[in-house]
DNA sequence: CGATCCCGCCACATT
DNA sequence: AATGTGGCGGGATCG
């Protein structure tokens, strides 16, 4: 069929001589190719090249105009083996070196030459590998099949994987804008991190050997499936929409098993990764030897993927030779410390005070921001970073599909929040999945949203925290936010509470401007929070950030926004612009703010788990949650998501206007704490926070208006600040509350911290009154209500000095304010920080539990999205 | 003969 | 219904 279609089936050239050169004096007539088709007649018996090859001449010859102007461009950068040296005018194909020869001394190709990994060759060499920004580069897969000679069923091959790597995106029906490799070392380092979670125990310890990792992975993915397949998760990358449309759609699961496969080889000690070892790890089921074919299967996919791989330049093939045998294998051969690239890296920072805890460096608390800017160190860990881009990813891959565009849940893009977008993409990935794609249980975790998100997601290992759901709610907000269902219990309080409907109740949203946003609380009697908007002008930092992006290496955040604006991945930004980025960016302004109720007495305990995940969405939204106790509600994350849907559903109005509107806890007592994470706009590493303490007696009371005013303990650390301090969280906390045994939340938003990437290494926090337990441990037991985070003295100083005033969007001035307590300890984020691994690693589980979770939390969610939109919304407003 | 992996059928998703 | 996507595995080639 294809053959015949157009121009490129066109001709055969049956000649090897230069078909171009043919097509382009006869062909001409590009458009027409169809003409072509007669000489197909002609030719083909003649010479009977490979019909391959001669659709390849053919293609080439077919439309010429366009594939002229196109091969000119680039696509016959001989990129190809030497073998084929092609030169530009003969055609590429010149198979004649390779091919073999037949009857006819036609040359057939051989198989090699039409290899996928030749083909993957061509394909890249017809785009740069960095592209200008400015430029941007579609491609349409018809006409690349033509050009190329191949079926388009071989492109989807290529393409899929690229996808996973982000190198493109899906933008539509046929067609995939063209990334380059500018995001590929973050998008590496997001699948690192992801793989870590993921795979990392298991690489760790067992790396030596790959059976034992085998074996290892083999129960570690029983486990994992056991909860759910998972499948999707791990893409983050997965722009798909999965989310979106259903969900059933195979995952495609090429691009996850790519991803997959590459988190292996970045996890991997060794570097080396063998076919077998990867395809048991991959198989999701867990029945190995149940299906001795589907390994099979896996085995041959992972060698198309291989394929792709190798013409990245990202691995090469290599034989390990194990007591039973020589087994093929590959060996990774691209980046493997992504410092960070953007961000840069390197960065020394060892500083950072690791963590005890953590595990390997990975996850390294210690991102010391020395300057703001960057310097994070991380080692490999991730840290914040990671989110970022995971959202992003996400974001952008919403974006990629238009698919997913029509969800409303797209955030998509805000152009510039990328802050915010990363927040609400993870909100939204996760709510999608919950509404939709209840399939993917697993995936919530991590692969939603790699990177970053992971860990928000993820946040909640099961294991540490029971009750992860709660996390989960709170992503799942803005989601439902959307959708607005106010949850019963909270819906009311806030609306009520305040006069302004919106607010939640429990939780304590607050969104900031994305610029510097500056929190404060203020006593708890009282109970108005006042928070100041550093930022005059929301735009401004928005301009920030989205330039920042660029610069501002902080970490995550420019990546995000850098995503946003090369979005690759984050296809988002650019892609959908439409309303939602609109309203997205308006919001972006102002972020998101996170507040997570505590659990404890809440009724939903679950919601600690939401803490996990509220903190992952810190993590990577940087944004802060609050958890309250009150009302029972989990946690809820704003996300931007939240906004967005909000600002569709409702409109910016309610939330509040301009300002950020605290939503205040109000209600309840109960309400322990807040947390308020303000970005900046740049990045992560521009967040700040806010801690509130768990206090909270008074709740934060919130006003509806657009200047509503919070009390509640909190802390708001500059940016600056923050960048340069790193955050902690204290998990435990003492507060009363929080005797939860969960804990989860406490973990979680430690985690959070951690995770957020803000710094994890990082510093800071500021715990109000709250005590602290010095460190969460794993233990979920905790209360997050409270975490109260530490803050150091410094970083109070820094908060005071920092306070900000501007105003942001809102008029409101905000006040700051410091922070009565330092609290004591602060926790480190290392201590945070195992908890989430292991919450991360097993994700599969933890999804499911996130899953699970995640419904239940559905109709918490809601209401609190709707807060969260209102703070959201006021966000925007000011916009 | 095992390792590779091309090829294209076909199911499912989108239009 | 047509078309886009992409899972999947037979079976050809390679080494």
């Amino acid at each position: 069929e294809n053959i015949f279609d157009r121009s490129r089936m066109a001709p055969k050239t049956p000649i090897k001589t230069d078909p171009v050169d043919l097509s382009k004096q006869k062909g001409c007539t590009p458009e027409r190719n169809p003409i072509t088709p007669v000489k197909l007649a002609d030719r083909p018996q003649p010479d009977p090249w490979t019909p391959t090859a001669n659709l390849k001449m053919l293609v080439s010859a077919a439309s010429p105009d366009m594939r002229d102007r196109e091969k000119k461009k680039e696509l016959f950068r001989p990129i190809e083996n030497s073998d084929q040296s092609d030169t530009p005018d003969s055609s590429q194909y010149d198979m004649v070196d390779d091919s073999t020869v037949d009857e006819f001394g036609k040359r057939r190709p051989s198989r090699k030459q039409k290899s996928l990994g030749l083909l993957c060759q061509k394909f890249l060499a017809r785009y740069p590998s960095y592209p200008l920004s400015t430029e941007k580069t579609t491609i349409s897969l018809d006409e690349v099949a033509s050009i190329l000679g191949v079926e388009r069923r071989r492109i989807y091959d290529i393409v899929n994987v690229l996808e996973s790597l982000h190198l493109v995106s899906r933008v539509a029906k046929n067609q995939y804008s063209w990334h380059g490799r500018h995001n590929l070392r973050q998008t590496l380092k997001t699948l690192q991190e992801a793989g870590e979670l993921q795979y990392g125990e298991l690489m760790t310890s067992c790396q030596h050997k790959e059976q034992d990792m085998e074996y290892q992975f083999g129960e570690w993915r029983k486990e994992i499936l056991s909860d759910s397949q998972e499948r999707p998760l791990l893409d983050f990358s997965e722009p798909d929409c999965t989310s979106a449309s259903a969900n059933s759609r195979k995952d495609k699961s090429l691009r996850i098993m790519s991803q997959k496969f590459v988190m292996l080889f970045l996890v991997s000690k060794t570097k080396i990764v063998t076919l077998d070892t990867a395809a048991k790890i991959l198989i999701e089921e867990t029945q190995d030897a149940v299906d001795y074919s589907k390994f099979k299967t896996k085995v041959r996919r992972l060698y198309d993927i291989a394929n792709v791989l190798t013409s990245l330049g990202l691995i090469k093939k290599v034989h390990v030779t194990e007591e039973r045998g020589r087994k093929p294998a590959f060996k990774w051969i691209g980046p493997v410390e992504f410092p960070g690239k953007t961000n840069e890296l390197k960065g020394v920072s060892p500083a950072c005070d690791p963590l005890p805890g953590t595990q390997r460096g990975a996850r390294a608390p210690c991102e010391i921001r020395t300057t703001g800017k960057q310097r994070f160190t991380r080692h490999k860990s991730f840290n914040g970073s990671q989110p970022c881009e995971g959202t992003r990813r996400k974001v952008s891959s919403e974006p990629s599909s238009p698919h997913h565009e029509r969800q409303a849940h797209a955030v998509n893009s805000n152009e510039h929040c990328s802050k915010m977008i990363n927040l609400a993409a993870v909100c939204r990935q996760q709510i999608k999945e919950d509404t939709r794609l209840p399939s993917i249980p697993s995936a919530v975790s991590v692969l939603p949203v790699p990177g970053n998100s992971d860990f928000c997601v993820n946040p909640l290992p099961r294991a540490v925290f029971p009750v992860v759901q709660a996390d989960t709610p709170n992503l799942l907000l803005p989601n439902d936010i959307s959708s607005q269902a106010p949850h019963p219990s909270m819906p009311a309080a806030s609306k009520a509470d305040h006069g302004k409907p919106t607010l939640l109740p429990n939780q304590p949203f607050l969104c900031f401007p994305s610029s510097s946003v500056f929190m404060l609380c203020s006593g708890l009697q009282e109970n108005h929070l006042e928070i100041l908007p550093t930022t005059g002008d929301v735009e401004n930092k928005r301009a920030e950030a989205q330039a920042a992006s660029a610069p501002s290496p902080p970490a995550v955040c420019q990546k995000c926004s850098s995503h946003k604006c090369a979005s690759p991945l984050a296809s988002v930004d650019d892609e959908e612009p439409a309303a939602k980025k609109q309203v997205i960016e308006q919001k972006d302004v102002p972020l998101p703010l996170v507040a997570s109720e505590k659990p404890f007495e809440s009724p939903k305990t679950e919601s600690t788990p939401g803490c996990g995940c509220t903190a992952a969405v810190h993590l990577e939204a940087c944004c802060a949650a609050a958890p309250e106790a009150a009302g029972g509600e989990s946690s809820k994350l704003v996300g931007a998501q939240e906004q967005d849907k909000r600002t569709q559903n409702k409109g910016p109005a309610e939330p509040c206007p301009g300002e950020e509107h605290v939503p205040q806890a109000k209600a309840h007592p109960s309400f322990l704490q807040q947390y308020l994470c303000v970005q900046p706009a740049a990045g992560f590493s521009g967040f700040n926070f806010l801690f509130p303490a768990n206090q909270a007696p008074g709740a934060v009371g919130l006003a509806a208006s657009p200047l509503p005013s919070l009390s509640v303990p909190c802390f708001m650390v500059p940016s600056t600040a923050l960048s340069s301090f790193p955050v902690i969280c204290s998990p435990t906390v003492a507060s009363p509350l929080s005797q939860v045994p969960d804990g989860s939340c406490s973990a979680a938003t430690s985690v959070n911290f951690s995770v957020s990437g803000l710094a994890p290494t990082a510093p800071v926090f500021v715990g109000t009154t709250a005590v602290v337990a010095p460190h969460v441990p794993h233990t979920p037991s905790e209360q997050p209500a409270h975490t109260t985070p530490h803050l150091s003295p410094v970083l109070a100083r820094s908060c005071d000095a920092a306070k900000v005033e501007s105003p942001v969007c809102m008029r409101n001035p905000v006040t700051l304010l410091k922070l009565q307590q330092p609290s004591s300890a602060p926790l480190t984020p290392k201590s945070i920080r195992p908890a989430r691994h292991e919450a991360f690693f097993k994700t599969p589980r933890s999804l499911g539990d996130l899953v699970t979770w995640k419904k239940t939390e559905g109709n918490q969610t809601r209401n609190a999205s709707s807060v969260q939109r209102r703070l959201e919304i006021s966000n925007s407003s000011p916009d």
